[in-house]
Order: structure tokens, then C-alpha cells, then sequence
DNA sequence: GTCTATAACCGGATAGAC
DNA sequence: GTCTATCCGGTTATAGAC
């Protein structure tokens, strides 16, 4: 379980910073792995219903061991909160890359609905915690999320007026492709159930995918006809 | 607190049968009571953070009440999920009435609307127990959802032969309004804080429901160009 | 039918050996 | 750092007086 050190070290300092980074690399592993799999266990059971022994049990601890990396469950929720925040924000930078709402907007749906596929539990932690209404996320709403939201609306009604999308609101706009991309996450098991009981296909995915950024762009952008 | 009965009576059969309906009632306003209010508890803190005590504590009663009138917090919990299906079901009767797909959609978003505008606990609750992919919902997943969802099929795929829509994946255009739709009521803390702190103005309701409307129609219906 | 008091249980957190 | 044993507060459910 110890991390194997070479015994043909010549510099005894260098192996002994070794052995330091080697313990903070394994506790930062350690750290990662329950994050991991607390994301899991609080998606699919609640904040509530999330047991510490669960969590354990899942990363194969006892649950005094998650004691020992976050000194509560509250603790541990909350980092799980804010990496799903971290997530959803690097995603939203999509929108910025290009100077077409065409462009832009396929980029943004394409890069939300990849997080739904590949981190389907992330969401469902957040839809869980926004649909509280809690305190937790208060902040994070009213200071990040209200600010990338106003720079959107920016862009969108520049589009707007240059005579490239329609005039919609913008807000409207991006809550119907949130909702409709962040679905593929939290409503899986109604997905799952309505696809035989099996899980989408990559193809069935991009097929989705696609099904959207039709909808949204027809529905918003307006095309030059030369 | 005992129904008030008129000494007036002549028949005493007639007096006896008013109590029994009487109290018939009264029980029958209990449990509407406790399932109201069992929806607000269950949406804002899920399954196993809401207590039987806080339920009545919000319904006027003590805890031994609730267990009075519903064996056990999980039968009231699956009461309150039927309730919001049933409620579903009825709305989403609205897709049958018209053979015009601009017409059934519409009246199917504003249906779905309203019911996120005066139920949106309901939606919390139905959106929270699928999240979870848990063995309550899936008898109904597996039949009367699935089968709605094939019939509703049927119809668009109708309309696609008919030249009236594009052609679109029929179930991925039901995400996306369901999606978009329920967004108003599961994430209303969140547009809540995008709205200043304030809830949306019925004006606003609207505008969202048209903003809705409008990007599903021009993203999927064909209009007759005369 | 209504309410108080209590039983039985469970989960978060910690003490302390290793 | 890791794990076992334990404490303590809170929750469901019920017994039993009124």
C-alpha cells in the first residue's frame, strides 16, 4: 500500500521530497476517488438520503476514512457542488468562440450535451439542489451565473439587432437550451425506460443532439437569403 | 370541531346518514390537506429530508395525525406521485384535440405551462423520483407513459408523411417540451435569481410560454405557402 | 378521532487502538 | 493514515390516555 521508492536513489533529499509528493499525489487520489463516487451516491439517493457509510462502502473505505478527507458530509457535498459548477462553466465558454449565433449556439448545445452524457450524476446533483432552493447555491447564482448570463444576453440582442436571429428573449432562450440539454442527464431512467429499457446509443445520442440544435436554430436564426 | 348538525331534522335515518357523509368528507379534507402540503414538504427537501413532523407541523397536526391518516411516509409519498401523474396524464390530453400539429403543440406547451406555473411542487417531486431511477415510477414508465408516448407518436409521424412538419425524431421533440416546459417549475429558483429575486410576472409567464411556442413551431411545423 | 409519550432504529461524527 | 467501537441526536412508528 506504500508507495514503492527506489532503493537505488543516490540523494537521500531526493528521495525524501519524493516520498512527499508521493503522499500528497495519494491523498489527492484519495480525495478524487471519494469525490468521484459521492457524486454518484448523492445523485442517486439525495443529500439526505446519501449515507457516509455508502460512500464508503462504494469506494471500498470504512466511513471514518471519509471523515479523515472531509470533515463532514455537508463538507463533502459542497465540494461536489462546486466541481459540477466548475464543470458547467468551462462548458459555457463554448458560447464564446465564435461571432455567429448559428456557430455558437451549435457549439453550446453540443458541449452542454456532452456533459449530460458524460457526467449525467454532476447534473443531477445540481437540478437536486436548485430545485431545494437551498442556501448553498445562492452565492454561485447571484454572482457568476448572473454575470455569464447578462454577457450572453449581450450577445444574443447584438444578433438580434444585426438583424441575425429573431427577436426573442434571450433568457428564454437559453433556459429552453438548458433544459433541454441537461434533460438527457436527469431524466435517464424516463429516457432509458421509453428506449426499451436500454440506454441511448452514440448514435441515438447524436441523433438527439442533432433533434435540438435543428429545433433551436430554425427557431431562432435567420439565415441570409442571397 | 364535530360537524354541525341541524336539530331540525325530522328523520333520524336522514340525520344519521348526513353524519356518515359528513365525516366521510371531513376525513376525505384531512387527507387533501396533508397531500397538499406533503407535496410542498417532499419538493423542497425530497423523500428523506422531509419529516412526518414537519408535514404536520405545516398541516396544523402532530406527526401521529399523518400516521393517522397514511400508514407510513413512504404510502403518502407514493399518494402525492400518484396525484401529480394523474395530473399529467389529464394535461397531456390536450395533444389530442386538434389535427393540426401547430395547433396540438401549442395547446400542449401552454397545458405544460400552466401546470409548471400552479403545481410546480408536482414537478419537483415527479422530476426528483425519476432523477433518483428508483422502482416506484417504472410501472408507470413502462405503461401508460410508454404507451401515451407511442400513440403521440403515431400522430407526428402522421404529420411528417403529410408534409406538415420536418422530419423529426418524435421522441426527442417530446424531451425538449417537457424539457423546456417543466424548467419553469424545477428551476424556478434559479430564474428566480436571474430575474432580480423576483418571481416572474404573469406578463413575463407568458412571454416565456410564447418564446417556447414559437421556437417549436418554426423549428419543426411546415406552413402551406399559398 | 386526536394527541402525548415512548419505543426502536439509524446515521453522522469521534475516540482511540493500531 | 487507517479502522473498530461507540456516542448522541434525530426520525419513524406506535401505544395508550383522552
Amino acid at each position: 500500500m506504500t508507495p514503492v521508492v527506489s532503493h537505488h536513489l543516490t540523494y537521500l533529499a531526493r528521495e525524501k521530497q519524493q516520498i512527499t509528493i508521493s503522499n500528497a499525489q495519494r491523498r489527492q487520489q484519495g480525495e478524487d476517488l471519494i469525490l468521484k463516487v459521492a457524486e454518484e451516491v448523492f445523485a442517486k439517493h439525495g443529500f439526505h438520503g446519501a449515507t457516509v457509510t455508502e460512500i464508503g462502502k462504494c469506494a471500498g473505505l470504512p466511513k471514518a476514512n471519509i471523515h479523515y478527507y472531509f470533515s463532514s458530509k455537508e463538507k463533502l457535498y459542497q465540494r461536489v457542488l462546486e466541481d459540477v459548477i466548475d464543470l458547467w462553466l468551462e462548458a459555457s465558454q463554448q458560447f464564446e468562440d465564435f461571432d455567429d449565433p448559428a456557430k455558437s449556439l451549435t457549439a453550446y448545445i453540443n458541449a452542454k450535451m456532452d456533459l449530460s452524457r458524460t457526467r449525467p450524476n454532476g447534473s443531477k446533483v445540481w437540478a437536486n439542489e436548485v430545485a431545494r432552493g437551498g442556501s448553498r447555491i445562492q452565492t454561485h447564482l447571484n454572482t457568476r451565473l448572473k454575470q455569464w448570463v447578462e454577457s450572453r444576453e449581450v450577445w444574443i440582442n447584438r444578433w438580434i439587432e444585426r438583424g441575425q436571429m429573431r427577436p426573442v428573449n434571450a433568457k428564454y432562450l437559453l433556459y429552453m437550451i438548458w433544459a433541454s440539454t441537461q434533460h438527457y442527464a436527469d431524466f435517464d431512467t424516463q429516457i432509458i425506460a421509453l428506449n426499451n429499457n436500454k440506454p441511448l446509443s452514440d448514435e441515438q445520442f447524436e441523433e438527439a443532439k442533432s433533434c435540438i440544435v435543428e429545433v433551436i436554430l430554425k427557431g431562432v436564426v435567420i439565415y441570409d437569403n442571397p
